[in-house]
DNA sequence: TAGATTGTTAATCGATTAACAATC
DNA sequence: TAGATTGTTAATCGATTAACAATC
């Protein structure tokens, strides 16, 4: 497939998507162009995909659940090795095919499930002692739900998801339309 | 406030700050600088958080309930307005000081409450229909959750959010962090 | 008036795109 | 060899930043 075929796809330009992929090595070939299913590899490859990368999931909430039977996590790449909180009546339950354990094991799960990355579904309160806990035990990658901003050392990568600020970007377009409804112009600048 | 402070806070260039500003109006003193507690008003507003919008979650799981529970919303302006699902033994059942109703009724549902943005928590298989009947209803802003691509008219916004991406950028830093490890200098590459 | 700081114009920088030599 | 398409260099475009006139 040509570097025209693929960049009409993805909607982006030939010489663009060219000299991205070039950054990943010469996997073209001039004068027939490129391998798709090759490069899907390279790709998956360079990203990560093709590693198994195990998380554990703390505090087993709704999100928390929600997260461990969430499915599309599997094909990706991300097995849920591990699931941990504190309060006794969840401890012990199973949940997506695992038994939840106590919080208390953190340390020894990361170690003997060879935990990459850390997802905190607690409540806020919680989220920076279990956060040190995750430094502490040696991972450096850690997802977090909780509506705190998280303290780590500087080799630690946090990813903080906040599930209002997709509802603030769709309140934001959703009074453009309004106002461009009212003949307010100016709000057509803001777009770009 | 100088836009020389307020650039240092908020970690970039005091010119970019000037000129972002000045696209909402001239708010800024000469001399003097800006009235923080006034910026903060007259941004509020251009991004519509001084609005009271009505949220509707359709599908009460795992997932729908930690939405329903969550607090961050509240103080954003979002009020959930509505709770609907399909599944009689949740139907009726009270979740986060709402009673949860039929999803038959998202179309009145719609109306009374004036739903500016619909919530999408089912499982993959019910959401295009879902976001039909929302579409159907007037609702333009629509957020979801379930793992597929909805099919939407031009005048509809749809954001995607895709648990697994968060997982996936995690696992890009942690396999360049190894990678480093190794000597592998070109992984420094696509770090621009 | 002198000092400070905005709002905006001009200069710089980086990213995107067009063009083309290399080569299959 | 002729046609096609890559990988990359050069040109273009837009965004960031520096500089400064306007003005509090």
């Amino acid at each position: 497939m040509s570097s025209g075929e693929l960049a009409a796809a993805a909607g982006v330009n030939s010489a663009k998507l060219r000299k991205d992929l070039s950054h990943l090595g010469s996997y073209g070939t001039r004068g027939v162009g490129y391998d798709v299913e090759y490069l899907i590899y390279q790709i998956s490859r360079e990203l990560g995909l093709t590693q198994d990368w195990a998380v554990a999931i703390i505090g087993v909430g709704n999100l928390g659940r929600a997260l461990a039977n969430y499915g599309g996590f599997g094909n990706r790449g991300f097995r849920i090795a591990a699931l941990l909180d504190e309060a006794p009546d969840v401890v012990g339950s199973e949940v997506a095919g695992l038994t939840v354990r106590h919080i208390d094991h953190l340390e020894s799960v990361v170690r003997s499930e060879k935990i990459a990355i850390g997802v905190i579904a607690t409540p806020a309160s919680a989220a920076q002692r279990v956060c040190d806990r995750f430094v502490a035990a040696g991972v450096t990658s850690i997802l977090n739900f909780a509506p705190v901003v998280l303290n780590v050392p500087e080799h630690v990568d946090v990813r903080k998801v906040d599930l209002s600020i997709e509802l603030q970007i769709l309140a934001f377009h959703e009074q453009r339309k309004s106002a461009r409804d009212q003949g307010k112009d100016w709000v057509d600048v803001l777009e770009a």
